[in-house]
DNA sequence: TTCGCCATTTGATGAAAATCAAGGCCCAAA
DNA sequence: TTTGGGCCTTGATTTTCATCAAATGGCGAA
């Protein structure tokens, strides 16, 4: 196996012999859809990296719902932080979404090569800051915005990703559901409701952007709120699409 | 002033030499009930140690409505892990709960502290690992459960927090709400609600629980995260779970 | 004390999204 | 080709919570 694990942010300023002694601990494995990589309160001693396929972390509710917290993509790390707690717990279920391949490394291990380059450790805080501020954002998202606000950002999101304004849905639609924290039946309807007022087309996965200043401005309706008289018409546009 | 910042976690492993460093570049500030510290979006070159009165994470919608991140006791440090990006921003406001003291700290100079000292780095990214877990939780009872729910799991935490089933609500009910991402109104609904069942009894911001059973059956408590005998910043007021 | 300003409570109403229940579609296996 | 089982969609209904509006109550200042 000769994938350099320095593609990943994480490992990006390890030396060769640090990327030995790290590889020394590692272990690759090749998950089937839907297999678990670990659960909720496993004792955790091992992080891991994404090489191909992705992975969705998630909770459950005691009523079954899966509500998910990250879909990890090749190249990126997850389960790092854990490694600085005392007794650590993984808080969340890891399993592969679709066929995935990833490289599992010792905690402890990894421990000690950060005992020896400040570099990396500066390297894992950096991430851990971003992982924060993701994660405000989040809990942003859920709670100042409604269901249709959350899934024009998201397809905003997609679009300023792939760069046109015809792309694919980066997962099944269940799972982006999840994902955003509605149910299913309502992420259809609000798709369906989108596509009825002209301001995208829908085919199976595939998403056609007709009016992305419209989107955006329901993506954005808070900060639109406070603003110019001009915007009401986007605004009032954006309120109405629920209610007919 | 003679406070000893090695109370806080963060600098618990600091010899005397670097706590003089640290002290350098710090600056005591005493603020009002409502002060703002900083505000979302500003340059992010200081962070903070409270060490009297309580401080109040929040970002705001344009509505005015406010959701409160976290409540930050006395010995509890905010806002350090921004330190470790490019252009740091604050991603949320700051503003004294009740008359408060604080100290801040300049970033860069501790960013020089750091790097002299792994058992320091150590400690951050301990810190930042539970604040990642505290978020996770977060977003797990933003979107798993209603804001029934919600109030039962923080009067819980709260009567654990006292080890009696008497007590007082840690802030102003309207506050409280906020927290919990709910209305005032629908905050006084639940509390007469839990009443009117002989859950609890209430008086202003006295509580006194009479079925803790049930209170914890409303609550769905799975004991995913039950067993965490450790750190428990027992000033924080709940939170802490992550991996990412 | 009275006044006025708060935070809180209470009631009535409405809107968003969940839930319940079919039904349709696509694809893969028989 | 038919069949069956995931998904996704659609419709009807219900629940939860926000919103609007109007008391109520406490507490400090005049």
């Amino acid at each position: 196996m000769n994938f350099d694990i320095r593609m990943a942010h994480l490992f990006s300023t390890l030396d060769d012999n640090q990327v030995r002694q790290v590889m020394e601990s590692s272990h690759i494995s090749t998950l089937q859809d839907g297999e678990s990589l670990f659960e909720t309160g496993d004792e955790a001693n091992r992080f891991f990296l994404v090489i191909g396929g992705q992975v969705k972390l998630f909770r459950v509710s005691s009523n079954g719902d899966q509500k998910i917290i990250d879909i990890i993509q090749p190249g990126n790390t997850f389960a790092e932080a854990l490694m600085f707690m005392e007794h650590p717990i993984y808080p969340v279920c890891a399993e592969a979404l679709g066929p995935a391949k990833i490289i599992s490394f010792d905690s402890k291990r990894f421990l000690q090569i950060l005992s020896q380059s400040f570099s990396v450790c500066f390297r894992i805080m950096g991430t851990m800051s971003q992982r924060l501020r993701g994660l405000i954002k989040e809990i942003d998202d859920l709670t100042l915005q409604s269901a249709t606000t959350r899934m024009c950002a998201m397809l905003l999101r997609r679009m300023e990703e792939i760069g046109k304004p015809h792309f694919t849905l980066p997962a099944a639609k269940g799972v982006l559901a999840a994902r955003l924290s509605m149910k299913p039946e309502t992420f259809s309807r609000i798709l369906q409701n989108l596509s009825s007022k002209n301001i995208l087309n829908t085919k199976g996965n595939e998403i056609h952007v007709i009016d992305a200043e419209l989107l955006r401005s329901l993506a954005h309706l808070e900060s639109v709120l406070g603003l110019e008289p001009e915007v009401h018409c986007a605004l009032s546009s954006a309120k109405s699409l629920h209610s007919d």
